[in-house]
RNA sequence: GGGUCGUUAACUCAGUCGGUAGAGUAUCUGCCUUUUAAGCAGAGAGUCGUGCGUUCGAGUCGCACACGACCCA
């Protein structure tokens, strides 16, 4: 990591330092640009090689300097704001000795501010020619080299700040994840869904099997979780009457990072009241096919070297006809619970005490079949076993109105018909608790409130989660999550101290 | 938790068999008023991730640790 101390710092100091001995604001706050620099670009478009622009009119721009060229009495440099890039050209003749002084200090990375008017240079390009100069903040740090940027990844979430000053490709992802988001809401409140916020921290977790995140309230003296899902307060809102509703918000669970895990992630949870799962299968495909169009201009999109097609319909399978078409298993087997159990063993899989065949046939799915589902699957009827909030199917009670959507080969929903009988409910919370009353981590307390509320009568509904994080993956073609989240959990930075003469021992106070 | 790889100048990277640390960019100085990876000449810049060990001698070999990447659980 960065040292503190050297010497390409102290040049960057001392030189500051200099500016503002000739009476420069290193931090002025007083320029405000009229013009974006996107705007600018058309006006010249017409001008040809070494015209000036004919109204002569004089525009403001401010920006950071991203590129420098200087000579003994002029200069060009590439000034970047939010919408574009465009170069400017500083004469010594129409500034003036003192300026000129000044502008001698300016460096890449610093952000100005310039008025000046529009000219095409001998090759072409539209610059302005500058005739004011405004120091708006100094930059105390070099940039990345400009030509290979920035490529350590470590660096790039820690200092993210840095990765979107010199990587363009970064930008323009975190503008699509913006972008995704605002669409989903557009998508969803187009179709009379209201959002709204429920509590992130819980008395009890529910909605989902996952180790929560702890902490205490203290002046009520009671232990808080953050939140693993929304769902349980969602559900509660379509009691209360909002028949579509939905949140795009954080979820935290305390288990372990990868590529596709980052401890707080977002969700999309969204519940619709008289509808069924398959209204949502609909939806989603609906939905992400839209937004690929919205934000990629296509549905057939490229993940990783993949061609994946989001373009409508989508493959819909029962997870038995996964079993048995990808991952070529015998019918007979899925029929029979004993066979099932032993097939997942023959695989390897280790099951607790305590899993049926239900778990083991999940399982298999996982192992088997998952990795292979690229182009976008909807797959359907999951054991009940595992779907502790699902709705049993109508024509056989072990199967749930429940789907999960899998592309390149990783879950992106999950969404049920939602069970609202009050008194299953219960029970199916009992043996949720009794099965993992021995994982402490896992905190195992009955909702007892959820379930009054369903005995009120929630409305027939479907309801969905699709994780944002990984969708927005799958839209911008980034291989980690932590490419598409700002500010990724990393462990805690060792930063180096520069070596100081002695090391003065602080002085511990003494508890009273 | 296990495995593999990585960590050298502000950035991007070389560094042979273990023998006094290299380049490009950036920076500084000089020249330079249409450049755009500007150019020319010169200069400075390093606790080689940290620690211990082996050795006459360690960026290089060994061990431990830290951080990161990927794979596995």
């Amino acid at each position: 990591m960065s040292k503190e101390n050297t010497q390409i710092l102290k040049q960057r100091r001392e030189k500051a330092d200099a500016l503002a001995n000739l009476g420069v604001n290193l931090y002025s706050n007083t320029f405000k640009p009229a013009n974006r620099i996107k705007e600018l670009l058309p006006k010249g478009e017409h001008l040809v090689a070494e015209a000036q622009d004919e109204t002569n009119y004089t525009y403001s721009v401010a920006g950071r300097i991203m590129s420098m060229r200087k000579f003994g009495k002029a200069a060009f440099f590439h000034l970047v704001d939010n919408s574009g890039r465009m170069q400017v050209y500083i004469k010594k003749d129409s500034l003036g000795d003192e300026i000129f002084a000044t502008f001698k200090k300016w460096d890449i990375g610093d952000i100005v501010g310039i008025e000046g008017k529009l000219f095409k240079t001998k090759t072409g390009e539209l610059s302005i020619m500058a005739d004011k100069l405004v120091m708006i903040s100094k930059s105390l740090r070099p940039l990345p080299e400009k030509f290979h940027g920035l490529t350590d990844v470590e660096t790039r979430y820690r200092q993210r700040y840095v990765d979107l000053i010199v990587t363009p490709e970064s930008q323009e992802t975190f503008r699509k994840r913006v972008e995704i988001v605002r669409l989903m809401r557009e998508f969803l409140a187009n179709r009379g869904f209201m959002e709204v916020e429920t509590p992130m921290m819980h008395p009890i977790p529910g909605g989902a099997t996952a180790k929560p995140f702890k902490t205490h309230h203290n002046a009520l003296d009671m232990d808080l979780y953050l939140r693993i899902a929304p769902e349980l307060y969602l559900k509660r809102l379509l009691v209360g009457g909002f028949e579509r509703v939905f949140e795009i918000n954080r979820n935290f669970r305390n288990e372990g990072l990868s590529t596709r895990h980052n401890p707080e992630f977002t969700m999309l949870e969204f519940y619709q009241a008289y509808a069924t799962y398959h209204d949502l299968m609909d939806l989603t495909e609906e939905l992400i096919s839209w937004l690929s169009d919205e934000v990629n201009g296509t549905m057939e999109i490229e993940y990783q070297g993949t061609k994946v097609n989001l373009a409508p319909p989508w493959k819909r399978m029962t997870m038995d006809e996964a079993l048995i078409e990808v991952a070529g298993i015998n019918p007979a087997d899925l029929n029979d619970p004993d066979r099932v159990m032993a097939l997942a063993k023959e695989k390897g899989i280790q099951l607790e005490e305590q899993a049926g065949p239900g778990k083991a046939k999940t399982e298999l799915f996982e192992l088997l079949v998952e990795e292979k589902l690229i182009h976008p699957t909807f797959v359907t009827s999951y054991p009940t076993e595992v779907s502790p909030l699902a709705r049993r199917n109508e024509d056989n009670p072990d199967v749930t109105d429940r789907f999960e959507l899998f592309v390149t080969g990783r879950e992106l929903a999950n969404a049920f018909s939602e069970l609202n009988d009050p008194v299953d409910q219960l029970r199916r919370f009992e043996k949720q608790i009794a099965e993992k009353g021995d994982d402490e981590e896992i905190h195992s307390e009955l909702d007892v409130d959820f379930v009054r509320a369903l005995e009120y009568g929630m409305p027939s509904a479907a309801g969905e989660g699709i994780g944002i994080d990984r969708l927005v993956m799958l839209l911008t073609d980034s291989p980690s999550i932590r490419d598409v989240i700002l500010f990724p959990h990393l462990k805690a930075e060792v930063l180096k101290q520069t070596k100081k003469k002695k090391n003065k021992k602080k002085s511990v106070p003494k508890d009273v």
